[in-house]
DNA sequence: TTACGGTGCTACATATTTTGTAGCGTTAGT
DNA sequence: ACTAACGCTACAAAATATGTAGCACCGTAA
């Protein structure tokens, strides 16, 4: 797939603007995944593997040959890790853990009796 | 698609934890754009459809049975719109605006040669 | 030096998802 | 009645992802 550059046009959008470059890579599958997982530490390729629940080698490579590219991921003495920027990223990622949580949370007490019933 | 229900094994994740849902959620395509564009307010099918840079209706379609059986969007008399705790979520998202611009200011500096010589 | 286990990947066929176009049934205005 | 827009569905072609197998390259240890 070609790569979303930003400043031009992107998979599905061709107005280039950075933000859809970004949703355009973001949205790519495992691609938040990766990043979230590599915000807690550089990582080999088969340990991210792992963490990633056996995520196919090809596609995990073909993301982070993408990743690299746009300069979110680089290789180090550790195997991978995220960039400065990517880090920065990363923040903005992770409140979305919380959020998660609350947003099953609310799901699971409006479609589950049990907790209607509790 | 299977939708990706919090607690429930996801596309790619059997762990069922909140977070993988939502990246799978937010990992298919044009998804982080609908909840972007969205965010801007209310607005009907067609109209989500040309800000959304002509994204063909059956895929339109999909992501909004998607988002609204999960609880992110749901239908009123302007069309379409966030719930409140997709909002909240939309305001995680946001901040992404900025940081995608300075990723490509970043990028484009790296890459093309104009800036450097400037 | 041979064998072992782990690593970073690539190949490739199958399965799934997305795209793009056509168009149907409905509603609102003139 | 005509026109134009609406919300959507059907469907075939194209693009992506999955899953398995396995290769070449270490480092360790017998």
């Amino acid at each position: 797939m070609a790569l979303p550059i930003p400043g031009s046009p992107v998979r599905g959008s061709s107005s280039g603007k950075p933000i859809m470059a970004l949703f355009d890579l973001l949205g790519r599958t495992w691609c938040l995944g990766i990043v979230w997982q590599l915000s807690f530490g550089d990582t080999t390729f088969r340990e991210l593997q792992r963490r990633c629940e056996d995520i196919s080698p090809t596609l995990l490579n073909n993301r982070l040959k993408e990743l690299m590219q746009l300069d979110l991921v680089e290789k180090n003495s550790q195997g991978y890790g995220l960039t400065i920027q990517a880090q920065e990223l990363a923040n903005l990622i992770k409140p979305m853990g919380d959020w998660s949580q609350t947003w099953a949370e609310n799901y699971l007490n409006k479609n589950d009796v049990r907790d209607d019933n509790a």
